[in-house]
DNA sequence: ACGTTAATCGTCACGCAGTGACGTAATCAA
DNA sequence: TTGATTACGTCACTGCGTGACGATTAACGT
């Protein structure tokens, strides 16, 4: 299941990585060499920071997709074209994420640890500019608070647990959606969720902070003192 | 955030059990003494059966609530007065769980090991009799593989999670939103699931052996030999 | 016996998300 | 200029979820 289901007549679980390799299916030609036809009268990224404007002043439920095109010159339905769902115009920072994140675990020599090495890629793929910080609080705090956004996130986890669960499958010698390597990758995600939210409710804390101690309580099986001695930094 | 935003005055974290003793929001009358009005037409559990049958003949999305209804023989209106949503009808059984769940952490003997008795309450609370098992299969199955189910999940998760989380705050003497315990908690339910989705691709296995199995893991960091040497049954 | 209260239900109407079909506008290539 | 390509707008439609209102059914009080 999840797996195994999303990947009709794949030959095994090495195909699933194919299956994520849809990277800009955000709207209308993401990027890329000499257009052809009609250039686009919007951008993914426009429609996102208008509809994270909207989100803040008037709230996800009362925005309208109708108020969001509007704003942005377009018709609801070139919205549409743009994004999946309502939802999904808050996620492509993630989506991005886990490319970044699948090259940073192919990056990782074979010597380091198995959950040293998802510790360091993972908090590594999380160190954000002082000038994106405030964005990226604003956009999570949403995702946090609006249960409509809570329950869009299912999907989209679920390719960042993959990359995570793919790399650990790739060292323990098994495939992707074995018991162990399936753990690995959502316990991963749910203790860096842990963090996130942590790290929403201090104004001035470091992300990175709260991630490195969340991931070495994972990998201590949460035996250690409980947390509250963390060296500074480490990774 | 997440419970932060759910209790809005509340005192401290410990009111947040308070939030979620709504058990039986299962529309009109979950049960009770001599009733007063007109008795219902209906009852939560005849229709979460119908839309179990119809959902696995049809699929999910291809059985629209008008088709449930007029197959219990009441309204559309009726439906949504039993569940808030279409998805809800599915996550009955799950909810009341999380009741089971909370009843056998304040059981628990103050001696045990935190993450010991964990394992031994989530792992016993899944044991089925063997006549539930088919349905319970049934319900698993299609909340793995249809996508608006699993992103119903997030929303009946954060119960299970915070069970959890709010055991391991009062062991460690900390507040359920804390790093620590909330990293728990969900890393808890994690691998759970992912217990769950083997469990759901192997006909003829013993959830609680893969329960137990992933659970021991998570205690352990994942440090082990990698699975694969389980002494038949310990919990 | 009769009215009162309480609980469930059905009908109607509405807003909004998401989708398919079809025609139109703008660009590049030949 | 002609054709191919890409993006867009309009229209119509299905289905979920909600609010308002009246009708139905039973227990309770006098």
């Amino acid at each position: 299941m999840q797996a195994a289901s999303q990947v009709p007549p794949g030959p095994t679980a090495a195909s699933a990585a194919r299956t994520i390799s849809r990277p800009g299916r955000t709207g209308p030609r993401a990027a890329g060499g000499p257009r052809r036809g009609r250039p686009p009268g919007t951008s993914a990224r426009e429609l996102e920071l208008i509809s994270l404007r909207l989100f803040t002043e008037n709230g996800f439920e009362e925005t309208t997709v109708e108020r969001i095109a509007a704003a942005a010159g377009v018709s609801r339905r070139t919205f549409f074209r743009y994004f999946d769902t309502k939802a999904d115009v808050l996620w492509q920072a993630f989506d991005g994420e886990v490319q970044r994140l699948r090259e940073a675990f192919a990056a990782v020599p074979p010597g380091v640890p198995l959950m040293d090495a998802i510790r360091q890629v993972v908090v590594g793929a999380n160190r954000y500019r002082a000038e994106d910080v405030p964005e990226l609080r604003t956009r999570m705090n949403l995702i946090g608070s609006v249960p409509a956004l809570q329950a869009s996130a299912a999907h989209h986890y679920d390719a960042w647990e993959r990359a995570v669960s793919e790399f650990a499958a790739a060292r323990l010698g098994q495939v992707a959606d074995s018991l162990y390597p399936l753990a690995i990758g959502r316990a991963t995600l749910a203790v860096c969720r842990a963090a996130y939210d942590r790290w929403l409710d201090r104004a001035d804390a470091d992300l990175t902070v709260y991630l490195d101690q969340a991931l070495r309580a994972l990998a201590a099986g949460f035996a250690g003192d409980a947390g509250r001695s963390i060296p500074a930094r480490t990774s």
